[in-house]
DNA sequence: GTGATTTCAGTAACCGTTTCCTGAAACAAT
DNA sequence: ATTGTTTCAGGAAACGGTTACTGAAATCAC
């Protein structure tokens, strides 16, 4: 009778697969890894004996003796928030595809945490270190991020921007982004032509370049449409659900309402600010028009005209161009994603 | 001046280390990974040069030289799937937290690439293989799972099944669950206690154990309230926002509305539903009352009465037991975690 | 039947660490 | 001054594979 796969104690070695199969090391090397023009018995005794002691080859000793290192690292903020987690499955599904192994991290936002993850994943010897995520992007960010990058590419790796502003020519990064800009552009144009003046941006946050670019979009809007810019109708709030509910109820609660729209800077906020609007007897879209930004699940519940990102599509594109770019000699590729606007129903025309 | 960090065309060597220090490699490395008591001058010297030279340990060769893996893996169907997402961030959470590595792979639901995700696992070393997720629980599947574990249990590290039901005695599996049956009579009770007596199950399928534990705890609860039992209440359906959606638009355009309540086995699917009802002129909770299922981000939008899974914590244990077992000898743990039922606004008394 | 060529498989060096074992100073005790 | 202890650091053998080099047997051409 056979043994039971994985009856020994200890895992089996290319050795002991060697012996039972009553060739050399090296003949079992070969047959496993590439194609060993290998007499036909040979080859079927070293299967026999693999399959027999459930052989699997040890991925360390295999990365040691030469063979790359077959690995991708992807190190966000979170993996719950809907946006990085489809971000995430791009990621992992292309680095599948690619036959390749998928590491993650995640550092909750923290400089200190990223640091030690990307020296994590530079002991591992990933092939790429993705790095995906809103963030302030001051002088110490930049400083930061260039040595990253230069310390991979020192080792044959290289570091990906996902989501996150260039750092300069010289710098050896990739950079994905999506037009922030051109996707708040467009929402509040959609506002605008159905004829509502005051807009409400919730979500704005100096600094991070996420809010900023959408904000810019927004003001680049009201400027196109020539309606006056009021400083006083964007509300600072970080990109949550709970935030987006005490914006919207802080501001009704202060006093009469004075927009007609809501600009929400990510989904998120919308639910948040929907919810608050209901607790206050307000209907959306009756009452008031909304547009939010992400296309995530959420927007399905409300009902949201919101600016679709093509979420996945980033993080594959992103694992694509690192392991492209890996071979061809040059400056690291940049590119930006389009978006779109997707219409629901959550928009009224505005008679003034 | 300094050289800059990463200026070195190849990756640094603690051989290189040690002869920029001017000592041995033996003493590079016990000052870098123990508590040697080496010279101050000696540590300072070494220190320095690592420093120097940005080395950092590849983890490869650290493996193999014998320092224990010190990664974990998760193998999931889709990260995108909040549930899973927060069980992954979990996972990630306490991984960091025991000072190991993430491994994160995706398998679609395909047992084949489930299983070459084990496989890759096992060549990794990792620590232990959390398996996470639904699943069709048939005679098949069992010895799939029980070969996994015994692979696994042979070289030492483990295989922890989450959200699935347990194998057997004899097999080496760490099992987390939470108490789908508990938590779907308590929502089911929640519905009967205010008089409803008609109340659509969304959702069920046959065979996946997740689903299954549900509706039974639906069916237990009507026991209990002797509220006769119509199979055609239950509806199937994967547990989707656009099943949600179709399996109530189905149901509202096939004929004149049977039920006067819905409990939803996930909130997607109650997503899904509240849509289809709305569209159909029906709201929530004023026409029909809901319940649904997870206590995820939907329920948030919806004010949704639904039954809360610790998501994180589920993940967090995972990781905590198999790390405990780890030394301990002795039958592998298993857990139940409980849930309990978060009211919001989603249910009205039915008056008969 | 001999020499040239091809086929296949073994030997051994190497990948970058860790760690056991050993040994040289330095210091203390007699 | 000699011996016995410490204290610290080096040499070298693993760890489990891959691969260049080498060589023996088998095949072929003539």
């Amino acid at each position: 009778m056979a043994r039971r796969a994985g009856d020994g104690r200890r895992r089996s070695t290319i050795r002991e697969v060697a012996d039972l199969a009553g060739v050399s090391v090296a003949t079992v090397s070969r047959i496993l890894t590439g194609d060993y023009p290998a007499a036909p018995d040979t080859r079927k005794r070293v299967l026999r004996a693999v399959e027999e002691l459930d052989y699997v080859a040890n991925a360390h000793a295999r990365a040691l003796a030469g063979t790359p290192a077959e690995s991708i690292a992807i190190v966000l903020n979170s993996v719950i928030s809907p946006h990085y987690a489809h971000v995430a499955q791009g990621v992992e599904a292309q680095t599948a595809v690619e036959g390749r192994l998928c590491l993650i991290g995640t550092t909750g936002g923290d400089p200190e945490r990223e640091l030690a993850m990307v020296k994590f994943m530079r002991a591992q010897h990933a092939e790429a270190v993705i790095l995906v995520g809103n963030v302030v992007a001051d002088g110490k960010y930049v400083q930061r991020m260039s040595q990253y990058a230069h310390a991979l590419a020192a080792i044959g790796s290289r570091l990906v921007l996902c989501g996150r502003p260039p750092l300069g020519p010289d710098v050896p990064a990739v950079v994905v982004e999506y037009d922030n800009t051109g996707g708040a552009f467009a929402a509040t144009s959609h506002l605008l032509s159905a004829g509502h003046e005051r807009i409400l941006c919730l979500g704005s946050r100096p600094g991070y370049t996420t809010a900023e670019g959408r904000v810019a979009g927004y003001r680049r809007a009201l400027a196109a449409y020539r309606v006056p810019h009021d400083p006083g109708l964007e509300v600072e709030g970080t990109m949550e659900w709970h935030e987006g509910y005490r914006m919207m109820k802080e501001r009704l609660d202060a006093g009469p309402r004075d927009f007609t729209a809501v600009f929400a800077l990510n989904d998120l906020i919308a639910g948040g600010a929907c919810r608050a609007l209901a607790d206050h007897g307000l209907a959306v879209p009756g009452d008031v028009s909304m547009v939010g930004y992400d296309d995530l699940q959420p927007s399905l519940d409300l009902n949201l005209t919101t600016v679709h990102l093509p979420h996945e599509e980033i993080g594959r594109t992103a694992v694509r161009l690192a392991l492209e770019h890996s071979t061809t000699r040059g400056a690291p590729p940049h590119v930006v994603l389009s978006t779109h606007l997707v219409i629901r129903d959550s928009v009224r025309p505005h008679i003034s």
